[in-house]
DNA sequence: TTGAAAGCGGTACCAC
DNA sequence: GTGGTACCGCTTTCAA
């Protein structure tokens, strides 16, 4: 069932069944609705293909992503596809998604843009030294940044969580708690979003003429051993940290179990402060979360990322976006005053 | 640069110059070597639009994600996904994921059909009274089950690793510790991964003329504080458990801060074991891997579907693949003699 | 071994 | 308001 099918079976012009059917205003109502019912009748649907190759517009995003990038951030790329992939199919666009050797980025982009495969993309993940924005603007590619790429803040769209605020925010809290001594557990300081969450944690302490411990300050892949090994050592001291501020909760997970094994209560004997990325497998909600966080979900993030995309880049390539999320500081149980 | 222009510099016909680049035999060799080294140098890359037009074949595969499985499944999708994206690039195949609500699964299934959007489909999380197989055959789309649709098993195509007998193993191997109080977190029994596992579980009993403890069963999603939760209640009773046969990693996380929370030693006071997919965020390896686990990668799983889902489905639609992916049972630091 | 031309299934411009 | 028709860029049949 085709176009010149639907068009026989109705003894109309291909033309006219296609503007019918694409909303053209010159249609006559009544014409309007015979189409429409004998299309459904019929069971027509426009070849995806034949549209895209005729409008030269392939209704699709493409999300290329490097290898080491998800094996770092798996979950949270997860999360943030599904909120994009929910308001892609409430557009009528759909999601390729390319994980690629890193070194494949470039030829992956290229080959985009060569064979006309995604309208736009989404680049993720930005970091120091990143090239990607320059790259998709050398070939012409609509794209939205989910972060920020460092010293292209105003020359790129970008959607980002206020991570800078969340992170002082948190450090505030911990430090009006009457903590000193805070471990501050970073997703690995290559990647935009750890530069700024680092910024926001030094700049709680400067504000009030202190400075943190170097010493408590570490930076990896935010793995739940991450966590524990981190804190089990720094917890073995002579001087441990009476709070944790963690990047991820996986790694939090894992200074909870450090905690444990040192025979120390969490919220008690140790305050704990997570980034939440509202992960569904990884719940931190009820009346009273178990972690004290800064909460922003992900998943909206990758939902609105995808409508900004679609409704206000793609219309006009020119535009640029730049939108702030906000996190939420929540408090749950496992923050409490200094008790040492 | 498209065709016409390559053809056009070459002083060729489009014809030649396209059997030439997709190396049909009665082109001459001398010619071949024209061709190619002149696309290269103009950069030329056939529109995949063009050509999916014309073969009628999308050259792209499809994933429908249901939303509720996805919340369940997250970052084991996503590793799945993470491997069978290798395989697609690799065979020149895009990946589409659809997120859709469950109840829009058969509409969106017929739109793939209708618009000729996908080749073939991978199906996930096949569940109890799964009816995905039959709607696909109907439509004539040719798919893959990861993992086993209940009472198809031989009517279906399927890659799927032996649950049963991995958590038969597992159990095995703490029945030969002496454990008889084994606690067995389960995922939600609804799913057919969960219901093998089950089975092997059970299975292992029934083998010794012994039979589990009811009280000691549970099936859930597999978050972090179902783990906890569960073992901090079991533990606390008169009769605590001497082991758990943990259904997931993330879950088995949980049951280990709940040892600690109760002043008990994980491997020594209690034994655990989990499955282990392998899931790049959680890693698990090392010379003694934190937890005694049965292990399948997840990943391998994705690669393996691909292929044998572009290389041997999509050529003869009527082949039946089964595949069963053997785990590994891997000792850790989580297992020892019953104590008590 | 090469080329001309007819599709593939739509969209959109130009007449009527 | 409707129809004729020339594309979109590639594949493939048929002829040479």
């Amino acid at each position: 069932m085709n176009l010149k099918d639907l068009a026989k079976a109705l003894e109309l012009s291909q033309t006219t069944v296609s503007r019918a059917l694409n909303g053209y205003p010159e249609v006559n109502e009544d014409t309007r609705k015979r189409v429409e019912t004998m299309a459904r009748k019929l069971g027509y649907a426009p070849n995806q293909q034949a549209r895209r190759l005729a409008t030269g517009r392939s209704m699709s995003i493409g999300h290329v992503i490097p290898r080491t990038l998800h094996e770092m951030m798996n979950p949270i790329f997860m999360e943030f596809i599904a909120g994009a992939g929910e308001a892609y199919s409430r557009l009528g666009y759909d999601m390729i998604i390319s994980v690629v050797e890193d070194r494949q980025v470039e030829a992956t982009y290229r080959e985009i843009a060569a064979k006309k495969k995604a309208d736009a993309v989404m680049v993720h993940g930005p970091r120091n030294n990143d090239k990607r924005h320059l790259l998709l603007k050398e070939l012409g590619i609509p794209f939205l940044v989910h972060g920020r790429v460092p010293g292209a803040e105003s020359s790129t769209s970008w959607i980002d969580v206020n991570n800078t605020r969340a992170f002082e925010r948190a450090t505030d809290l911990l430090l009006d708690l009457g903590h000193r001594r805070i471990a501050f557990l970073n997703g690995l300081e290559n990647m935009d979003f750890a530069i700024r969450r680092r910024a926001g944690f030094e700049r709680a302490f400067q504000n009030r003429g202190l400075a943190p411990d170097p010493s408590l300050m570490r930076q990896s892949e935010m793995t739940e051993p991450y966590g524990a090994d981190c804190a089990l050592e720094m917890l073995r001291t002579d001087k441990p940290p009476t709070a944790f501020l963690v990047s991820s909760m996986i790694s939090a997970i894992g200074v909870s179990r450090a905690i444990s094994l040192c025979g120390l209560e969490i919220g008690k004997d140790v305050s704990v402060i997570t980034h939440d990325d509202a992960l569904s497998f990884l719940p931190n909600s009820g009346e009273v979360p178990i972690f004290t966080c800064t909460r922003s979900s992900v998943r909206y993030a990758g939902r609105r990322a995808a409508e900004l995309l679609i409704e206000k880049i793609l219309p006009d390539p020119d535009t640029r976006i730049e939108e702030h999320l906000e996190a939420e500081l929540i408090i749950g149980r496992s923050t409490g005053p200094r008790q040492r």
